[in-house]
DNA sequence: TGTCTTCCCTTACGTTGTAAGATACCTTAC
DNA sequence: GTAAGGTATCTTACAACGTAAGGGAAGACA
């Protein structure tokens, strides 16, 4: 597991291979399918680690503190793993850490005094927003500061300001001035 | 282009291959690559068409309104393509109908009169909850309702109640009432 | 001393995206 | 009327992928 998330976060998703993860232990590909049982169950245990590293919420303080310390948490650990969204995304059984997650994030709603109904509602409200924040975060075709002047100025050069007003006035005026980051939002 | 989005809808991202796409319009797979100079430019054109079917909000109605039946639509699209996010996520330079869908929605939100940094904070804070909305409604292990019941069962089974009191409390009073659907919330 | 389990190995198969190049047809030019 | 060039398709081939099938070496235990 530590080698298989090693390797995603050093090579990207598309590096993971049977191959190459057996590479950076000694092993032949073949040898791995002796402790998992598929390059499936290991993305899933990839995921469960990942819902281990949430920082869990607590009853003992108040909801609002301790959620938002968790989803920040959330937000960088799944930033400092950029594969994980998208694995997440294709998961279907959740494993023992992400379930205790779950636990830990409804107790603390139920003990924050939210009913059943909307502490669903507000469950699926958070994580709407963390994950597709997240994710937006990612897709952005930009990491560092001049990544985005670069790309801005290229983009702005070939779209045509009549046609995209907005667009133009959002990337002069907002994103190109110092000390935007995506990630402030 | 639209063999593929038929196929994708049909058989799942999975099954968009190469081949079966050309077997699909009676060729062979190469032929594809005289009007394609890619997989990934496929995959490019795809999300485009997917941004050309979000409803366009409008500098005539009110924001509030006509973002709001964009959201609508943008979630409708997103579901009815279960492959879209998928592959939204994936892509890092955006079609000209992508862009069109941006500007629309910029524009709509400084006739409304947001500031800029208010339209990148608002802009940013309604996509991350579609995108996420949708990454969790088709994440989930489960479609219809009687998925659901079967699934619940299941799980209430193996979970030691003890150890999960908010989840067993939530499955039990709120998932498995009849008429519970992911997307109500 | 012999059997069983554990762990790793080699070999092989079907599927994927796509590079290289041949081939057939249609359009256009002289 | 014929040559030249462009357009759309084909066949063949390759490297990389996940993994099925089965062999072999070491240690544990009888």
């Amino acid at each position: 597991m530590r080698a298989a998330i090693a390797l995603a976060d050093k090579e990207g998703l598309e590096a993971l291979t049977m191959r190459k993860l057996a590479q950076g232990l000694g092993v032949e590909a073949m040898s791995l399918y002796h402790h998992v049982s598929n390059k499936e169950a290991i993305l899933n245990e990839m995921v469960d680690w990942i819902f281990g590293e949430f920082r869990l919420p607590t009853t003992e303080e108040p909801w609002k503190e301790t959620l938002r310390a968790r989803a920040i948490s959330a937000h960088d650990v799944l930033v400092s793993h950029p594969w994980a969204i998208h694995v997440i995304e294709t998961r279907r059984d959740p494993g023992p850490l992400t379930l205790q997650h779950h636990e830990a994030v409804l107790a603390c709603l139920r003990h924050g005094g939210f009913s059943v109904p909307l502490t669903a509602h507000a469950y699926a409200l958070l994580d709407s927003h963390i994950y597709g924040f997240v994710m937006q975060e990612m897709t952005l075709p930009f990491r560092t500061y001049e990544e985005v002047e670069e790309l801005a100025e290229h983009i702005l050069a070939q779209m045509p300001e009549e046609l995209f007003p907005s667009f133009t006035e959002l990337t002069r005026e907002y994103i190109l001035k110092p000390g935007y980051a995506y990630a402030n939002e």
